[in-house]
DNA sequence: TGCCAGGCCCTCTTTAGGGCCTT
């Protein structure tokens, strides 16, 4: 079995230094490229959510009023994933929330995060950009509901991450591009990557 | 007072600067 915890987080700003926090999580769980199940809360942090960010998100202060408090939704989302690999699309961002919000509560946070944004700058250097949704469109996969929600933008990281497995297991050979070899392919530099798929396509593990 | 992310990656680079990507 090699499950991973898919996740993405809408936050009031993008720095949980500079006091922003999130407002909204979601996790999907993917096992061999399905998704197995799925966790999404809306939290009340007690703050206040900019006006720009409610455009973008369409996340209000009013959503959040009846909303688990933060502590509440972090403390389940943290029994959800339990010890499992995650994978967000930028992971430094939210990885940082993750870390940020468990810190508050005093919840561990050790796990390693997958990055799509790093594997599709190695894998689809010719994409136009590597937004999310521009991968997802030139991919042709699914969009699922609103984007800019926490659920909806975790289904297309997730969506992503099995169609970039796929593409290792059928056009790279890569035999079982699990958790383990997309942390090596993400930590080389994207040389080193294009080469190691060009030359030794049945060799990293 | 004014400002305030940060890691990755490219290039007119490496004694640096700026775009990308996330909200």
């Amino acid at each position: 079995m090699t499950r991973l915890a898919v996740i993405d987080f809408e936050t009031t700003g993008i720095s949980p230094g500079q006091g922003d926090r999130a407002t909204e999580v979601a996790i999907v769980l993917l096992e061999d490229g399905q998704v197995v199940d799925r966790f999404q809360s809306l939290m009340n942090a007690g703050v206040r959510i900019p006006g720009f960010i409610t455009q973008l998100t369409g996340i209000s202060n009013a959503m959040l009023a009846t909303a688990p408090s933060a502590a509440q939704a972090m403390a389940d989302a943290s029994r959800f994933v339990g010890p499992l690999p995650m994978v967000a699309h930028n992971a430094a961002f939210d990885r940082k929330f993750w870390q940020a919000e468990l810190a508050r509560i005093g919840i561990p946070a050790p796990q390693p995060y997958v990055c799509t944004l790093l594997l599709a700058r190695r894998l689809y250097p010719q994409a136009p950009n590597h937004k999310l949704g521009t991968l997802v469109d030139l991919h042709r996969l699914p969009r699922t509901g609103q984007a800019h929600r926490a659920l909806a933008d975790a289904e297309m990281a997730a969506a992503l991450l099995a169609h970039m497995q796929r593409d290792l297991r059928q056009r790279w050979n890569v035999a079982a591009p699990h958790c383990d070899v997309l942390l090596k392919l993400q930590s080389c530099t994207k040389a080193a990557v294009a080469k190691l798929l060009a030359t030794a396509k049945h060799s990293i593990a």
